[in-house]
RNA sequence: GGGCGGGUAGCUCAGUGGGGAGAGCAUCGGCCUUACAAGCCGGGGGUCGCAGGUUCAACUCCUGUCCCGCCCA
């Protein structure tokens, strides 16, 4: 026989660790890739290897397992496939940091050993973001997990390049990039963030060779004028139509730069004129191209001023910035300086800022596999939610710019190409090339660079499962059921996963996309280190539990909003947790360890009847809003069914039962309060998995674990709308004696009587369930009567077609009760005669359809039978009052 | 400048095919009633950003407008 004391308060930190391994022993978060059940899979959004669990992953991975928990309990096959990406850039940081506390840095180290150290940094601190994983509840198929950098992924990666190359589709080119001077490599467009600055600026004058005014140039960066090859002005702009294939001399260096005429200059910005620096700006390159103006770089990889930059190298940006300005103040050559708000790029990972520059690079070509990627989600194909996010998906894919994938850093999949150093071939091949397949010689050195992370990751849904092999594993589970994501890498991912799984998998690499919201503070700001707002979620799970947590993730998880999280509001649904405890602490005491055999017998009593009903709805939209991603939904039905119907009607309609001597009326009570809770648990699971799971365990007639117990779907035989019409009868009627109990301050311990007048069909139904209205309203007697005398003291209230009075002989206070009824009344009186005016309207009465039209009527003869009952209440009490 | 989202109770938010405005927290009053004071019972509180329009009927649809946030240039 189970245990089934339970302690006074359900304690998270004793339990989550004992289910989580019980869980893995148990092997019940394995997929079996030769499975028929139907197959639902999941591949987790690999976290940074370097990454600590924040709030945006607590949000991302408790829904995932909500999902999973969800079909696992329905009985599909479950993949969740977990792993963490090796995160170029950001792991290179970490451990580059490491070396320098040693005084040591990579170079010294050199290529190889470096990333040795990266390995052996990965063994000791890789597994952390797992571990913190498994804190949350996440129930992934371990005994898969992948990492980008492993042997399979990498070969995926390689052969993927590979293709590419051959198709066309990746080539090497010369192009303006964006270059990070801190991290000293290539980003792509997407890995710069723009942010607003406040910048200024300058007006410098570029004077004409023979000394006279030249032309005004306007610039927010006057370091990069020591690169400036030409200057441009619209060619409509009559102010300078005469400059136009003359010169003018660029100060400091006294270079000269021929004027050119370019559509791409806004007369209206400035001066209308555009100094043009094609090394280090993009649209300056384009110029150039155009007018035959030579780029030249004035930085190093560094950002600092190089040889170009005559007197001023050495300098770092800033400085030769200074200095610069400085320098064209004393002679004369600087205008005016304004202040001006612009915004300026940054690296994403360490937020230096940006430099445009020259570069030779390899690129993706896009354009043609975006091209497919949109088909997909216009045919369905995949479905993105909530739908707002297509335009995003559309708009990027639309405006897609070819895809720099080189980065000038050794963590990473080093890119598959070698150079011949005799006849300068490029061979890009899956095995290392011994020759040159041109020349035959094999003096070859291959490509410094690595691959961006994010080319592996897009790989991921089926390189996880075992690409470029036709695995078991890729035809059960390829396409994935959802993707679930933050928006924030919707073009990062999402869509660089359609492209390549609808290039090399020839079919979309997920049904759905779940884009879901960001966490910010209780303000409504982002949360980040630097703002110091972040609420960790490792602390929340100790302080409130891993249950609690996750519920308060899912609770607000609504679509398309962003997440405002505060500890109050965690501590609220700790109570919940709470609350559940405690339902099951009561059904277990009055349960014992009995085992029931058997099939449910038929439910005879309201209650049993009523809230075996309730559960048949509740159950149908919860399965409904968790099939369609409304988790909130899903959340809040629970939450409202357990809480104020469960436990505040159920638990206490059952007590006399349970209490009772009546032993077949127990005995099948208790199969349905143990049914009942039993199906709270499950519905449960997969927002509370720990507590759901202990709780199981002490239930007498379960077995195994909960997360295999099936979830519960609505059985149309149990719904009971007669019971749910008189339970309604029964709550109306007890609530409206309680109103008066509260309004008239009697004692809760007090016992009064109450009499109700009215219909038959109504009275019947008080009078069959007249018991649990004189348990849940303390009474001592109910009476019920078609018509007749009313009680002469007494408070009264209408409850649909019923009146009701709870004789007060004694204590009744006339001025308390009249204002009450007042209070009754003045509430109806505009209600009825809105309803009154509508009725009254012809246009209505024609053109409204007819159910809305008797409707309105009931509601109007409904309303005015009460005013009326009240009115005559309130009358015969003034009359009492007054001594009549 | 373009696009998207939001403005509903004191706070945070639901309201997914137009037809009686909801929840949680907070607040007020009453209760240690043998599952739970992390609780129970009851109450108060909203001209649904503003202005028009469509409609018999608008929180819901349309137009304009103001404010806030995000993305892209």
């Amino acid at each position: 026989m189970k245990n089934t004391l339970l302690p006074k308060a359900y304690e998270p930190a004793k339990v989550e660790e004992k289910w989580y391994k019980f869980w893995e022993e148990q092997g019940l978060f394995r997929a079996d890739e030769n499975s028929s059940a139907p197959a639902y899979s999941i591949v987790i959004p690999p976290p940074n290897v370097t990454g600590d669990l924040h709030m945006g992953h607590a949000l991302n991975n408790t829904l995932q397992d909500i999902l999973c928990r969800y079909r696992r309990m329905l009985g599909d096959n479950v993949l969740w496939m977990p792993g963490t990406d090796h995160a170029g850039i950001a792991t290179q940081n970490v451990v580059e940091r490491q070396l320098a506390e040693e005084g040591l840095d990579r170079h010294e180290l050199g290529r190889e050993k470096f990333i040795e150290r990266v390995w052996q940094w990965r063994e000791l601190y890789g597994g952390k973001i797992i571990n913190q994983l498994k804190r949350l509840g996440a129930s992934c198929d371990w005994s898969r997990e992948r990492f980008t950098m492993d042997e399979g992924l990498s070969k995926a990666v390689r052969l993927v390049f590979a293709s590419l190359y051959h198709e066309g589709l990746i080539y090497r080119g010369l192009r303006i990039i964006n270059w990070c001077p801190r991290c000293i490599t290539a980003l792509a467009n997407l890995e710069v963030e723009a942010e607003e600055r406040q910048g200024r600026l300058y007006h410098i004058r570029y004077p004409s060779p023979d000394g006279r005014d030249g032309l005004v140039v306007v610039t927010t960066r006057p370091e990069t004028m020591l690169g400036d090859t030409g200057v441009a002005v619209h060619p409509e702009d009559e102010r300078y139509r005469e400059f136009v294939g003359k010169t003018v001399v660029l100060p400091l260096l006294n270079r000269e730069l021929p004027v050119v005429a370019d559509q791409y200059v806004e007369m209206d910005f400035g001066s209308g004129t555009l100094k043009v620096t094609p090394a280090h700006d993009p649209h300056d390159f384009e110029i150039g191209q155009r007018h035959g103006l030579p780029p030249i770089r004035v930085m190093d990889d560094q950002g600092l001023m190089n040889e170009e930059a005559g007197p001023y190298m050495g300098l770092d940006r800033d400085e030769c910035r200074e200095k610069i300005v400085a320098d064209l103040k004393e002679q004369g050559f600087l205008l005016k300086v304004e202040d001006y708000l612009h915004r300026v790029g940054h690296c994403y990972r360490c937020k230096t800022i940006i430099e445009p520059t020259l570069s030779e690079q390899w690129f993706v070509s896009v354009k043609q596999i975006a091209e497919a990627s949109m088909t997909a989600v216009h045919e369905g194909k995949t479905r993105i939610i909530p739908e707002m996010w297509e335009k995003n998906y559309f708009d990027w894919l639309e405006n897609i710019e070819d895809w720099c994938i080189s980065r000038q850093i050794w963590w990473g999949h080093r890119i598959p190409a070698w150079y011949c150093e005799d006849c300068g071939e490029v061979l890009v091949a899956m095995e290392d090339p011994e020759k040159c397949s041109r020349c035959n010689n094999s003096n070859l050195v291959q490509d410094n660079d690595v691959l961006d992370t994010w080319f592996s990751s897009a790989l991921w849904p089926f390189s996880t499962m075992g690409w470029p092999e036709q695995t078991p594993e890729l035809k059960t589970f390829y396409p994935t059921s959802v993707l679930v994501t933050g928006f924030d890498i919707l073009f990062f991912w999402v869509a660089r996963m359609m492209m390549m799984g609808l290039h090399f998998m020839k079919d979309v690499p997920f049904r759905d996309v779940y884009i879901h919201a960001l966490v910010r503070d209780a303000e409504g700001m982002k949360m980040s280190k630097s703002k110091g707002n972040v609420i960790d979620p490792l602390v929340i799970m100790d302080r409130y539990g891993t249950d609690a947590f996750r519920f308060t993730l899912a609770a607000f998880a609504a679509q398309g909003r962003d997440i405002r999280l505060s500890e109050e509001r965690i501590e609220g649904y700790r109570h919940f947790v709470n609350k559940i405890w405690n339902a099951s602490r009561f059904t277990l005491m009055n349960v014992g360890g009995v085992v029931f055999e058997g099939a449910l017998p038929e439910a005879k009593s309201l209650a049993d009847r009523w809230m075996l009903s309730r559960l048949q709805e509740i159950s149908r939209k919860v399965n409904e809003a968790l099939e369609s991603y409304y988790f909130n939904d899903a959340a809040s039905l629970i939450y409202q069914f357990t809480w104020h119907e469960f436990c505040d009607w159920y638990l206490e309609m059952v007590k006399p039962a349970l209490y009772g001597d009546n032993h077949k009326e127990r005995m099948e009570t208790q199969q349905f309060l143990l049914y009942g809770l039993s199906s709270v648990l499950r519905l449960l699971h997969p927002f509370m998995p720990y507590v759901t799971e202990e709780l199981w365990h002490h239930l007498p007639n379960s077995e195994g674990s909960i997360m295999v117990a099936d979830f519960p779907r609505p059985d149309e035989s149990l719904v009971d709308r007669q019971a749910e019409e008189q339970m309604a009868v029964v709550m109306d009627v007890t609530t409206a004696i309680r109103n008066i109990r509260g309004e008239m301050n009697i004692a809760p311990a007090a016992q009064v009587d109450a009499v109700v007048f009215g219909p038959d069909h109504l009275t019947g139904i008080v009078q069959t369930h007249g018991h649990y209205v004189k348990d849940l309203a303390r009474l001592s007697g109910l009476e019920m009567h078609k018509d007749g005398k009313r009680p002469r003291v007494a408070a009264s209230a209408v409850v649909r077609e019923l009146e009701l009075f709870v004789p007060l002989e004694h204590v009744l206070d006339f001025t308390d009760e009249s204002q009450r009824l007042q209070k009754e009344i003045s509430k109806l009186e505009p209600e009825l005669a809105r309803s009154k005016k509508k009725l009254a309207n012809k246009e209505f009465l024609d053109r409204a359809p007819e159910d809305v039209v008797s409707k309105e009527r009931d509601k109007f003869e409904r309303l005015g039978d009460k005013l009326n009952k009240l009115q005559r209440q309130l009358e015969r009490l003034t009359k009492i009052s007054n001594g009549g």
